[in-house]
DNA sequence: GTCGCCGGTTGATCCAGATCAAGTTCGGCG
DNA sequence: CGCCGAACTTGATCTGGATCAACCGGCGAC
């Protein structure tokens, strides 16, 4: 009887994984027909709410994400309450590239999120399987350790000027990446958020947003921005 | 005749890998007798004197880096000379987790330093066929990545004397584990080096250095310093 | 030797961005 | 509707670390 209930959520998400929007995008692209019936068998979808956590920093690593919808964001904190938000997560981005068996990080839902969920162990068996999908995984680690390199090249040497307009320029860049390449920049985080991101202060992050403004490189509407002067933005996140 | 004179260098060379004293440490960890004989044949040992360059960034990333002696320095720069050092680079470190195919900073030898240089095409065809070993490039991934999000954290969120704290027990732990366990913690890096990490200025890392000193936290000598307190060191890192 | 240079230290001053302190806007809710 | 609170903006002031400017000391060249 237990045995039915837990294959019956398997049975109802039949194809859940095929019919995935953002497969290609995520380290699925990289699985064929058999392979992404198995890696749905292993996996479960979990919906969160605005503000929940998907995992906490110090935690028992067990489960591995991989983001289907929404926007999360990653982030450490120190003991006295000061917080390095160390990215934001977007459709097709995948959580679970851990050196130990402790979360180094925490994750929490901004607004509405998808998650595929797989314990930590599945995944490691599911993978030693499947070379073509460890290559896969490697190129996800190679990419994000780039972008955190460019963001300590950001957090370390450059003016809050340069880093709000970077931060345009690349959010920008990544939305149009899963398709949502409207004129307006949406910007789902507080502001609290974008300076926790950009290692500023609420206070600079919102001074510079409307002086920006006040130059007309960009207009600041509900949800976000939209850019009037792209290539001044550009030109000054590049130095 | 062609083939005979490259195949010298590896003959003279045979058992280079065997022989190597971080092999434990380093991505070959993972391989085996047979596996090694393979990656010593295609892998040439380089030397370099202090200053030179390994690769740079913008350059075709061909090659793929085995560090086995020295310290190298990795570092991306602005448009206008800023320059961010993302980090150092000691015995048993890879180099070569590009997600592009172009290198996307640069590196070069602080001391004397010898590493292993593999082509990147001989090194994909290599791990393509090894899964074993891709999880151990995986692993080295991963800890590249929360090394590079705890320096976010770093330099977003610290205080000058924090950071300067912290550089020295992360320092001080790495010399550690490769067996450079001595009193004094060894810092062949400049101080324009250690400010370009930390996002300081080489006064300010100066001035806490000779802080420290004055507060009896640790002594500097030529070519490192020696702890006096690490438990203080400790606890200013902490937090 | 001693000259010059390079890496490092120290001091005086400055300023970008933090901090402190009000406003303002807006969406949710009785 | 009007009240509340959260998110954001704006203004005044402060300060940690940058910048500017000597100076020191060791060492390699000659």
């Amino acid at each position: 009887m237990i045995r039915t209930i837990s294959a019956k959520p398997n049975r109802a998400n039949s194809g859940r994984c095929a019919a995935c929007a953002v497969r290609s995008l995520s380290i699925c692209g990289a699985l064929d027909q058999s392979d992404l019936a198995e890696f749905e068998r292993i996996s479960r979808h979990v919906r969160l709410g605005p503000r929940e956590g998907l995992f906490a920093a110090g935690q028992a690593a067990s489960s591995v994400h991989n983001l289907t919808e929404g926007v999360a964001r990653l982030y450490k904190l120190l003991p006295d309450g000061r917080r390095q938000v160390i990215g934001f997560a977007l459709p097709g981005d995948f959580l679970g590239l851990a050196p130990s068996d402790r979360y180094s990080f925490s994750a929490d839902a901004i607004d509405s999120v998808s998650v595929c969920r797989l314990s930590r162990e599945a995944f490691t068996h599911f993978i030693g399987q499947r070379p073509h999908f460890l290559i896969r995984i490697n190129e996800f680690a190679a990419r994000e350790l780039m972008l955190a390199q460019e963001q300590m090249l950001l957090l370390g040497r450059r003016t809050a000027e340069e880093k709000v307009a970077a931060f345009l320029v690349v959010w920008r860049e990544r939305l149009k990446q899963i398709d949502d390449d409207r004129q307006t920049i949406a910007l789902p985080m507080s502001r609290q958020d974008i300076a926790d991101y950009l290692g500023l202060t609420i206070e600079t992050v919102s001074r510079t947003l409307t002086r920006f403004e006040r130059e007309e490189m960009l207009v600041i509407v509900a949800g976000g921005v939209r850019l009037l002067d792209p290539a001044r933005a550009e030109a000054m996140a590049a130095a």
